[in-house]
DNA sequence: TCTGAAACGCACTGCCC
DNA sequence: GGGCAGTGCGTTTCAGA
């Protein structure tokens, strides 16, 4: 797999930030066709670059106001309970994020709910119940600075 | 504005999925034809439900493998400072994600970089440049869990 | 609000350079 | 690799129900 050249970081770009950018505009910018922008498109997408294609929605508008971080530590540090417990929280629809860190917090999660009671109603009933759980800490986002799904290339 | 059919949050969720699916794919699979699906769409883009529409990468191809949480608390809490630091880290374009939290840690911060050197260079020329942090903790994500753009609606 | 038809532009292909 | 010309398909519009 070959490296990337200038045309194809900046189709990368411009597709990160708007996926209805049509070939045709890329071209334009780049003073090119849009054939040879068409097929770059196409390969950055076979060679996985490109991974897919989303819509951004607005978590206020639909109702997804509450932005939770929480941190969980295991009590236990085998690999039957960290693999079980990877494979629960991916279920977890209010789970939008979930990492395995290094240090003392084991994973941390990003967690969206219609409320503060919905997201009680989640460690409660959903998230606690998960086996070996040992430290659970969660703390509320008061204000969303940042948040982007682009990488800086 | 009125509240969300069924229909409409068929759409959204199969956009949030795939933003290439066509108007006529979601008219199929809710038996109707494509005018009333497009309509919908142009109705949920112009109401803002649906933000954007993005292209997402592979993180690891364009080689941006490290990811580090950087919790960051300030050292005087008054509103300057604070929205100073807002508005130094949304120019910052290694921070993906940044979040003024409720709780000990005032912000909790998504980097992605190169390595740990890259990671280490952002620290201490970006970062730490900016006034009156306090306590800056880093750590590293070992296995990305879960990452997903969708909300669950 | 949906259906159906019609117009338009872009995605996509193949051939040439 | 890129340009050019062609085809098919999806988007987009609109009259009618």
């Amino acid at each position: 797999m070959e490296e990337l050249d200038h045309i194809d970081i900046t189709i990368l770009r411009l597709l990160q930030e708007d996926a209805k950018k049509t070939a045709k505009e890329i071209a334009a910018i780049l003073n090119l066709t849009s054939s040879p922008i068409y097929e770059r498109i196409r390969r950055l997408e076979k060679q996985g670059y490109i991974k897919k294609y989303v819509a951004i929605l607005d978590k206020k508008l639909i109702d997804r106001s509450i932005t939770t971080i929480c941190q969980v530590s295991m009590r236990y540090h085998n690999e039957a309970f960290i693999e079980d417990f990877e494979q629960q929280v991916q279920k977890l629809q209010e789970v939008q994020e979930c990492y395995h860190m290094a240090g003392q917090v084991d994973f941390i999660l990003k967690i969206h709910t219609k409320s503060l009671e919905e997201y009680h109603d989640f460690i409660k009933t959903k998230l606690s119940k998960i086996e070996n759980i040992g430290v659970l800490n969660s703390t509320f986002v008061l204000k969303e600075i940042k948040h982007t799904s682009e990488f800086f290339i």
